[in-house]
DNA sequence: TCTAGATGCTTGCAAAAGCAAGTATAATGC
DNA sequence: GCATTATACTTGCTTTTGCAAGCATCTAGA
């Protein structure tokens, strides 16, 4: 009987040291983006995930990406995606254009003053993450914390 | 000139492993807390916070707590809170009670049926946890970890 | 005791985001 | 070439949550 969903039976609780991960794991997922988006809210009036599809964009060839792209980069839903990038259009700093190879697609295009808000807006996010996260983990060993943090969430790519 | 707030001047960009770090981080603060929802809500109709406020009920003395305490566990606003259980008392899960020491205070008190839902719901979350998050800490130092997570976002105790 | 301010909680409101339904375009089968 | 199905995105609706305002109660000072 293969399995699709969760196995619940018989799962050994969390032991002391598993808890207190899971606790710190929680409570940061809440508390850090709360407190960059205030930050960034505060100084520029840019939410954390406008300033994600402005940095992604930055990154990208020809500052262009699909909406499904920055969606699947953020882990987001289609639909949040579309309005931010429609907000962000509103104020001029990315533009909306009809992909060229799939008239389906939408790509979204920093412009010269989406960019340049940008690097308004970096060194305040930038700080945040180093203040808020990066400092705290100078007792751990990044890349094994990247790879194993990188999973959570991820299905088992082996089954059994 | 002291700072209560972000210093932004002249920080080092994030170099490849701390970069790392901070995407799965983000990545994992956005999509464990999803799925773990999901899974609760189709397999029991409660929410994650749901479940935070009823777990935190039962490791209360008495089984009960104020609001505020309910919230600063949860790191989340009294508003939310106090929503929250009033939809769990709705559903005759846990029981409100004035405080007797303090008018002005309320008390959230688990009731057996709402003991009775959590232990219902308890193997679930418990095997979410363990398959989405614990399960892949295996080559990282747990206590570490907590360590450091719990530190996320706290605002510096050394000021300087 | 009486007043002023602080504290604990609730509620109105607005913002963000997911789901599901709708629209437009592409790809497939005949 | 035409009909059917799939894909990309948008929009309406709902839920959740934080903030700010409001109300009740407690505390401190005169």
């Amino acid at each position: 009987m293969s399995e699709t969903s969760t196995d619940t039976g018989r799962v050994a609780p969390l032991d002391r040291a598993e808890e207190r991960a899971w606790r710190a794991f929680v409570r940061a997922s809440v508390v850090v983006p709360r407190v960059l988006e205030a930050e960034l809210q505060a100084a520029h009036g840019v939410t954390m995930t406008e300033y994600f599809v402005l940095a992604n964009l930055s990154e990208a060839d020809g500052r262009r990406l699909r909406m499904g792209e920055l969606a699947a980069r953020g882990a987001m839903s289609l639909s949040a995606i579309s309005r931010v990038v429609d907000a962000l259009a509103r104020r001029g700093l990315v533009d909306r254009m009809r992909c060229p190879s799939d008239g389906r697609g939408l790509l979204a295009v920093l412009t010269d003053a989406g960019l340049a808000r940008l690097e308004e807006v970096y060194p305040t996010h930038l700080a945040g993450v180093r203040r808020h996260v990066i400092r705290h983990l100078d007792q751990v060993d990044l890349d094994a914390f990247a790879d194993a943090v990188g999973c959570f969430a991820l299905e088992d790519q082996e089954h059994g």
